[in-house]
RNA sequence: UGGGGAAUCGCCAAGCUGGUUAAGGCACCGGAUUUUGAUUCCGGCAUGCGAAGGUUCGAAUCCUUCUUCCCCAGCCA
């Protein structure tokens, strides 16, 4: 991920928690068997070489956006610092709501994003419907042990008994039913003798804790519903808050990060962690559970919901519409990894809930694309420009570099001619204050070409500008000895229209108007933005007309673009504005 | 009105086992360089750390009270 030139990370707390365990040596007596396993399957291996273990646990009901990749890029980052390992991990315990073709997706977009959970020793790609065998045993363990009972209440009843945030819950008739009865009711529901609903494990723990989440929670329940790992191998699921702990125990993992939500979570992570290690099914030291507060952007909507609900009713293209915030979106739309991964570098993790700017995102593609994309000439808004004093069966080679900081990467090269492509604003008839660019009686240079002056225009009947008038200074050429007496303040890019290609253009702007499109109970909907993407034909440079899709560059003065990576075809690219340049002239 | 969290510059965020002028980034404002009104480079940017009291030679850091915001009552994750 990051360079060896990268400065040393910013402290957190994360950081902290990581340094002091480590210094206290909490995890350095773990042992790792090269693959996920109960305490058994560790017992004999060898020391753990990773230092610590991280995880980004996906469910694989829908597509990753920004606010994983934040999760992503910590968990990845602290294993990449601390000289530990990073898992990717599909917690698919809930066959009702996953789907095998989301797990590619998300494969595919959390190796793009640079986090390696592989390496030459080790490929931590995990399944948690892999370990159901194991925490079917770990929720009969529990049963034998008076932990955990067979409930026979309704969802209905167990709702009404358990009390509000105020008040404590009532205990459950079959609270107190025999271990050996419950766990024969376990066996029966495990072999599907028993309808969804009718039957669920819960937790035995203290219907009048504070915390409501101890109180005798689900952790077991019946779904007849094919899974799309184990097919119909299990009629009985594990319920997240059982499951997670128990995954995390049998990677091995270390710190185990998640978002704010799951702080009244930790105790009953605990709390099972603790009774299977003592019925000796998970290996210690056991993992532990940190928040942090999950990443908020302006301008956009992260839910599964409302993103769905852009696609399903056309708002947007598709999943990986470029203006949509998802990875598939954001990658179209030609972000870079180290683009995204700087973006989360800046933000920090902490545990004060707080939103970021969506133009802090956009400062770091930005920042990330300065140094690397090369320079190409697009005439976006185009009018024509005559050069009166230049001959009609005239030509000349012009010469940019292709990066002005990177002269080793060589030039391109172009034709100047009599009439040339310039950006319509370019031209001020009546100049307003401060505007330096073209209008009747100023010079600039037309960009690695020559000094012009200019010296009118033509209208059509609606006052339309037409085409520009200039005459050119022959000495003025860009390269050439003496050219620079010319002292111009503006400086203005054009295309010889005899050889221009012309090309689809999309430009984006922001999704939504509002920094809270879902803000203050409004329907996010009604914050659409009907500009946030306007279609052109554009004259470029006649090289871009052979530019790869995903390659990226910066048309000068307007800002990133790249080829779309699904329109674009052999000789024929279609380019999506990334974001625009920092504009300190402001209208 | 139960429990769990969070409050430091416009936006993030260090610092929080009390002790030089409260890191850093982003943004912003100056100035220099510049054939991108870009980049780069210099410089500026919290007598102040949610509020009020208190302890102390000394407090963002400790104590007390208060205020505001977020999360929790799925057989979702």
């Amino acid at each position: 991920m990051a360079t060896a030139a990268s400065p040393a990370p910013a402290s957190n707390f994360l950081r902290n928690i990581i340094e002091a365990d480590l210094a206290q040596g909490k995890y350095a007596a773990r042992r790792w068997a090269g693959q996920p396993g109960d305490a058994a399957v560790h017992a004999a291996a060898p020391l753990d070489t990773a230092r610590i273990r991280t995880r980004f646990p996906p469910e694989p009901n829908g597509y990753l956006h920004i606010g994983h990749a934040k999760s992503i890029c910590l968990n990845a980052g602290l294993a990449r610092d601390f000289g530990g390992r990073f898992h990717l991990r599909f917690d698919d315990t809930n066959p009702e709501k996953e789907e095998a073709q989301y797990v590619d997706s998300i494969i595919d977009a959390v190796q793009w994003l640079g986090a390696s959970f592989k390496d030459d020793t080790e490929s931590n790609l995990y399944f948690a419907s892999d370990y159901f065998s194991v925490m079917y045993r770990a929720a009969e363990a529990l049963i034998e042990a008076g932990h955990a009972y067979i409930e026979q209440q309704s969802a209905d009843q167990m709702r009404a008994t358990r009390g509000t945030l105020t008040e404590p819950g009532s205990n459950s008739p079959w609270r107190e039913r025999p271990a050996a009865e419950s766990l024969a009711l376990f066996r029966a529901m495990r072999a599907g003798e028993h309808g969804e609903g009718t039957l669920i494990l819960r937790a035995k723990i203290d219907m009048a804790s504070p915390n409501i989440n101890l109180r005798d929670p689900a952790i077991y329940r019946i779904r007849k519903a094919h899974h799309h790992r184990t097919a119909d191998a299990w009629c009985v699921y594990p319920m997240y808050t059982f499951a997670h702990p128990i995954e995390d125990a049998l990677e091995r993992i270390t710190h185990s990060i998640c978002t704010l939500e799951f702080e009244d979570q930790r105790p009953f992570y605990d709390w099972v962690l603790a009774r299977l290690a003592d019925a000796g099914i998970l290996a210690t030291p056991l993992p532990h559970q940190h928040e942090f507060a999950r990443l908020k952007l302006t301008t956009i909507v992260t839910s599964k919901r409302k993103l769905a609900q852009l696609v399903t009713e056309k708002h947007v293209d598709g999943w990986d519409d470029p203006r949509m915030p998802t990875i598939l979106g954001l990658r179209r739309r030609g972000y870079t990894p180290e683009a995204i991964q700087l973006f989360c570098e800046r933000l920090g993790v902490s545990k004060a809930d707080s939103w970021i700017d969506y133009s802090v995102l956009e400062a770091a593609l930005r920042d990330d694309l300065e140094s690397k994309a090369i320079r190409a000439t697009a005439v976006l808004d185009p009018v024509k420009l005559i050069i009166d004093n230049y001959p009609a069966d005239a030509g000349d080679e012009c010469h940019a570099p292709l990066h002005p900081q990177h002269p080793e990467w060589g030039n391109r090269t172009f034709a100047f001619a009599r009439e040339l492509w310039i950006e319509r604003e370019d031209f001020e008839e009546q100049p307003q204050k401060g505007f330096f660019r073209l209008f009747p009686g100023n010079r600039v240079r037309l960009r690695y070409g020559f000094v012009i002056e200019c010296t009118g225009c033509e209208k059509d009947e609606t006052g339309r500008i037409t085409a520009i008038h200039a005459t050119y200074f022959a000495d003025s050429k860009s390269g050439t000895p003496g050219s620079n007496i010319y002292k111009v303040k503006g400086n203005v890019h054009w295309v010889a229209v005899l050889g221009a290609v012309s090309a689809e253009v999309r430009l984006y702007d922001r999704l939504f108007i509002e920094a809270q499109p879902d803000g203050g109970g409004r329907d996010f909907l009604t914050t659409l933005n009907p500009h946030s993407r306007q279609v052109i034909t554009a004259y470029l440079e006649a090289s871009l007309g052979q530019a790869l899709p995903d390659q990226r560059f910066q048309f000068e003065r307007h800002g990133y673009f790249v080829a779309d990576r699904v329109d674009s075809t052999p000789g024929a690219p279609v380019f999506n504005r990334a974001v625009t340049l920092k504009d300190a002239w402001q209208k």
